[in-house]
DNA sequence: CCGTAAAGCTAATAGCGTTAGCCAGCGTCG
DNA sequence: CGACGCTGGCTAACGCTATTAGCTTTACGG
C-alpha cells in the first residue's frame, strides 16, 4: 500500500476546508480520514485528537484572517480603513464558516503561543483602524473590544441565521459601519 | 421501583441548570440522566433527543432573558434603558452561561414555533430601547441588528474568555454602551 | 377494583474518539 | 549496494455516546 503522502498541515488544511463545507462539529474524524483515503486512526499519527485540530484549525483561521486584515488596511485610513476591515471580517467569515467557528471555541485553557501569537497579529491590525479616530490612548482598548463585539457578534448571528431577512443585510451592514464610525468620531 | 415524577418541564430545567455548571457541550444524557436518579433511556419519554433537548434549553433561555429585559426596561427610556438592557443580556450570559451558549446554535432549519415566539419577545423588548431614540422607521432594523451584534459579541467573547484582562471588563462595557447610545443619537 | 396509558427498566445497536501493537515503505549510512 | 531504523500506514480493541425496541410496573380513571 503507497503512502498517502500525509502532512501535520495537509490534515489541518484538509480539516478547515471540511469544516467549511459541512460545519464545524460535522468534522468527525472518519469522514476526515476518508476524505485523506486514510483509516481513522492514521490520523493519530499527525495530530493529537479532535481538540488538537480543532485549535490548529483555530490557528490557521486567525493567520488567514489576519492576512486579509492586514491586506485590507493597506493605506487605507479612517472610515475607510474601518469599512474595509469590517469588510474583510465579514467576507472571512461567510467565506470560511467552519474555520470562523474554530476561532470561537477557544475556552482561555492553555494558552499555547502559536494561537495566541496568530489572535494578537488580527488584533493589532485592528488597533491599527482606531489611529485615525480621535481615541484617547488609555480608551483604545474599550474602543478595541467594541468593534470585535460588533463584528464578531454580527458574524456569528449571520453564520446561525439569526437575522430574520437575509435581503438587507449588506444594508444593515454599511449602516452599522458607518454608526461605529460616528460612535469612534463624535464624542 | 418508585416513580421518579419525571416531567418535560422537570428534564429540561435540569437541563439548563447542568448546561450553566458544565458547560452545554458537556451534557450528555448519561450524566442528566443520572442527576434526575433515573436511567438514560428513561429520558426519550419525555424529550425527543438530544436536538430537541438544546432546542428547548434554548425556548426556555430565550424566554427568561424576554423576561429579564421587560422587567429591566419598566419604565425606562433613553440611554437609561439603553444601559438596563445591555446590563440585563450581559449578566444573564454570565450568570446562566449553559443557557445562553443554547440560543447560539439554533441554525435556521425548522423554524420552531415556540423559539420564533420566544425570540420575538427578546426582539420587542430591545426595540423598545430604541423608541427614546431619533432613528427613522426604515432605519429601526439596521439599529436593533447593531445592538443585537453588539451585544450579543460581548457576551460570546466574555463567555469564551476572548478579553486578555478580565480588569476593565466593567469599563470597557460601561464605555461600549455610552459609544452606542452616541451612535444612536448623534447621527 | 380492575384496566389502561404512561413511566420506568434492561438489552441491544450503531457510531464516535482513542490507544495498542503490528507491518511495510523509504531514506540513510555503513 | 544492502541492512537498519524511522515513520506512516494498518487492524483490533475498548469505552463512551445516543438511540430504539420491547418488557414491566406504577398510578390513575371509570
Amino acid at each position: 500500500m503507497p503512502r498517502a503522502g500525509l502532512d501535520r498541515g495537509v490534515v489541518v488544511a484538509a480539516a478547515a476546508t471540511l469544516a467549511d463545507e459541512v460545519g464545524l462539529p460535522n468534522v468527525t474524524m472518519s469522514v476526515l480520514a476518508d476524505r485523506l483515503g486514510v483509516r481513522t486512526p492514521s490520523l493519530y499519527k499527525h495530530v493529537d485528537g479532535q481538540a488538537d485540530l480543532g485549535r490548529r484549525i483555530a490557528v490557521l483561521a486567525l493567520t488567514e484572517l489576519g492576512g486579509a486584515l492586514r491586506d485590507a488596511l493597506q493605506g487605507r485610513a479612517g472610515k475607510d480603513a474601518l469599512d474595509a476591515a469590517a469588510r474583510a471580517i465579514r467576507s472571512y467569515a461567510v467565506a470560511h464558516p467552519g474555520r470562523y467557528a474554530a476561532t470561537v471555541r477557544i475556552d482561555a485553557d492553555e494558552p499555547d503561543e502559536q494561537l495566541v501569537a496568530a489572535s494578537a497579529r488580527v488584533l493589532d491590525s485592528l488597533s491599527a483602524v482606531l489611529v485615525g479616530y480621535p481615541v484617547a490612548p488609555e480608551d483604545r482598548i474599550h474602543a478595541l473590544r467594541m468593534l470585535r463585539s460588533l463584528f464578531h457578534g454580527f458574524a456569528v448571528l449571520e453564520a446561525a441565521g439569526g437575522f430574520q431577512l437575509d435581503t438587507d443585510l449588506d444594508a444593515s451592514f454599511a449602516w452599522i459601519v458607518t454608526a461605529a464610525d460616528h460612535a469612534l468620531r463624535g464624542r
